[in-house]
DNA sequence: CTTCAAAAATGGGTCAATTCATTTTTTGAA
DNA sequence: TTCAAAAAATGAATTGACCCATTTTTGAAG
């Protein structure tokens, strides 16, 4: 049988990935080094490559793992979501940036899109950029929710829509990231408010938009308070 | 005078970004080393250092040099923009980055967006995110523009408007960047699809602004399992 | 023309990622 | 149990970015 010599390679890979993982979060990106990687892991420095190609390969792992707990959020606010298409977007791409920012932080993020891009064409880069599509995909499935029950047109391309929200929200991610001393609440502020302007169109007078009902969502996270 | 010396230190520092660019264009980011680089410069390794803090550093300088010619040509563009919103700001959006692959190319530019992120802190990190915040604001006066002539709402907000345009077109770009084989005129066509979706707003009646749009086919791609 | 302090250049040293030839361990069959 | 092939582990060698103590060059005052 060779179950066991599976489940002992797949011990030493996970052994390995949460030794980088306690030292990327601890001393960062940079200032870990593979030797104390593997010395974590209690295996020869030579052994790390046996299971990753690469430093930055171990760090998208780890942010593999992430991604799937981020689209299971996602998942459950789809099935009941929120009567208010902006709410409900607002609430989703929300939820994105709250997730990850839990585990990681700014400086580790920045090492991580900079590691996805220059590792574009391996696995674990191509994986990264197709998690950014998963995403962009699962916003596509809340238009197409809310547009199931009347509450966007049905002429509404959702895949395109979600494309754009996402990418707001990507950008104001990346901005944030990219800038030590930018507090969350601004970049939240800033990016409800270009998710509005998204809904509402460049072109439209303000007032106009609202299609159906002219009701004024009453539930829309306008002030979402100091966090 | 201290011309002089000024003026040598200045050409030594030409001369080795002048190497950096030619190397690194020929051969790659990855591929260049600093060695090479001091030789085709004709100084020693170590002087390099004396004007760059690294190699990367290197790299955000030729870019910061373009950055300029950019926005030339977007000063231009606003002197006398299309009359027409959507064609105004796809003109001004297709130029940046028509302008950003002249000189360099995909592998390139993940390079660069790479190292802008990882050396977010230094002056050149810092002048990377201010070039795209600048950029920003150029589409900004660019609705404003269209807005003083009477072609764009008086109650939109041009920043807005600007930073929500950019982040479509940048997203695009690194989308574009990342994946070798994406051809650039696929890439243009989404990000002018998505422009027009923003003008026109997620929520308006489709009828109103959207002349010849084929109607949504049926969703080819459903979410591929429950896991 | 000297001299000297500041500026610049130098290149050998350090450190860490990655590679790879070799050794050790595991597996399934005899 | 024993054995040979395959898989995995190993750690020393390679490589290249970056640092820094030292040397060389520069500018202008005497």
């Amino acid at each position: 049988m060779t179950s066991l010599r599976v489940r002992q390679k797949a011990g030493r890979r996970r052994d390995i990935l949460a030794a980088a993982g306690e030292l990327f979060r601890r001393d960062g990106f940079d200032r870990t080094s593979i030797e104390g990687i593997a010395e974590r892991a209690a295996v020869a420095p030579g052994t790390v490559y046996n299971y990753f190609r690469s430093k930055g390969d171990l760090l998208l792992a780890l942010v593999a793992l992430d991604g799937e707990e981020i689209r299971a959020d996602g998942k459950r606010l789809i099935a009941r979501p929120p009567a208010d298409p902006v709410a409900a977007v607002n609430r989703l791409l929300e939820g994105y940036v709250d997730h990850a920012l839990v585990y990681l932080d700014k400086r580790l993020w920045r090492n991580i899109m900079a590691t996805a891009l220059t590792q574009a064409a391996t696995p674990f880069g191509q994986g990264y950029a197709e998690l950014d599509g998963k995403l962009a995909r699962q916003v596509a499935d809340l238009l197409a929710a809310l547009q199931d029950r009347g509450r966007l047109p049905t002429t509404l391309r959702c895949d395109d829509a979600g494309q754009i929200l996402f990418a707001v929200c990507n950008t104001h991610f990346m901005t944030f990231v990219a800038q030590d001393d930018m507090p969350l609440a601004a970049m939240k502020e800033a990016m409800f408010r270009h998710i509005r302007m998204v809904f509402e169109g460049l072109i439209a007078p303000a007032g106009t938009a609202t299609p159906e009902r002219k009701r004024p969502q009453a539930d829309e996270r306008r002030e979402p308070l100091a966090t």
